[in-house]
DNA sequence: TCAAAAGTGTTCACCGTACACCCATGG
DNA sequence: CCATGGGTGTACGGTGAACACTTTTGA
């Protein structure tokens, strides 16, 4: 126990907890993780771990998620602290809830760490421990508000993409079916995609031209005072 | 020290610290305190305190507040977490920062515990410890968000109030001149306002209409399906 | 009577939204 | 040759923004 100037406080422990989103084909989905120590062993869970004296959050949070998708470079932010005194039921803890966006399929290919987690769509997600459930609902309200405001969902999405997986993308975020014609007119209009003169023939016979998320040319027009909206 | 399932994981102190909106006629102000204590003794800072074991963070920022203003029921809300290492010289320390609004009238009738504290406008509020500013920057960035999506900008104002002083004071929150017609015609149109049969004479000889929020009005449109936009 | 703030409507440009048909190709 | 998804433009209504004059009354 140090000598402090504070020593007359109390201290607390910290967790970190991520609600991870990825995005396969039509749905949002969420990667849990069967608990594997008390308590609540063996139920499902957000990924997390605890806060290190000589850490700050953003890097306990990068590190729980590097640990177990083995990802770097991951879109994340801190959401919300949770601090209710009986959240969890072993020791007062508090846990700072952070989301990560990341694209699944890059995360398929490191099945390595992937011990006891799994891909849920929103919809049919298992109970989930403590107040983790409540975390993952601010989550996608974030997400949801983030992604109108902010050229996030490109994170959820292969570098390359056609225009029919982004405007399914916004679809499951927003959840609701948006109009076809208007969505590229907007997302034209915008002007911050790359067309290739790729397409991509997986899923018509016509085949799809490919984009690509210009980042220069959306960061050099946001110093020009340009603001994304959706 | 307790024996925990989660013994081997380290404590830390947790701080809340609050940034106190008010409004006085023409002026987003914040209201900032004389430290008297290590570190920092007689600097400027936003009023704070530790977080027992027994509370959670709603109820620190609220006891803070309380004992500082003696006002209870105040509009707050948690706004980050700021956990860089040696933010605090003294001893690592995580300040959860919340932001409250206040009618500043109110206030100044309780001027009983006032200490040290002083109300400054927001452009020449003086040099303030740690981070702080970082915390009042992002305070004012979400203050600006909420105003034009919630209708809290009331919670700044006495409870009769004239269109004038609520132009003034989204002027001020927006940091930028709104036309009065155009302000007006959108208030009028959300209609959540009552007009009273009151005026305010001391601001012109022809007096001013006084309104009310009607709360009930607002929340009922809500339930409806509405949603505040200025 | 005049200075100072209160109160009040209209017009126009732009944006969001609704909507339907042809194209290219693999089977 | 046909079924399947890909790609494209226009018209309308509503909202946000600009804008100027009259009213009241205390000094």
């Amino acid at each position: 126990m140090t000598l402090s100037t504070y020593s007359k406080e109390d201290k607390i422990f910290l967790a970190v907890d991520c609600i991870i989103f990825g995005f396969d084909k039509e749905e949002l989905k969420i990667l849990l993780v069967k608990r594997n120590f008390e308590p609540e062993k063996g139920k499902w869970s957000l990924i997390g771990g605890f806060l290190k004296q000589d850490e700050n959050l953003d890097e306990a949070a990068t590190k729980v998620l590097q640990h177990l998708t083995g990802l770097n470079n991951v879109y994340m932010e801190q959401l919300y602290t949770f601090s209710k005194v009986d959240r969890d039921p072993a020791d007062r803890t508090l846990s700072v809830a952070y989301y990560a966006l990341i694209d699944i399929a890059q995360h398929d290919k490191n099945t390595l760490n992937e011990e006891s987690a799994k891909w849920f769509s929103l919809k049919d997600a298992p109970t989930l421990i403590f107040d983790h459930k409540r975390m993952v609902e601010r989550a996608l309200a974030r997400l949801r508000r983030r992604a109108l405001t902010k050229p996030i969902g490109f994170e959820l999405l292969p570098e390359k993409f056609t225009m029919r997986q982004l405007q399914k993308l916004y679809e499951a975020i927003l959840d609701k079916k948006l109009d076809k014609r208007n969505f590229i007119n907007k997302f034209n209009s915008l002007d911050i995609l790359i067309k290739l003169d790729e397409k991509d023939m997986s899923s018509s016979k016509k085949g799809a031209y490919l984009f690509q998320f210009d980042e220069e040319k959306y960061n050099s027009k946001v110093d020009d005072g340009f603001s994304f909206k959706l």
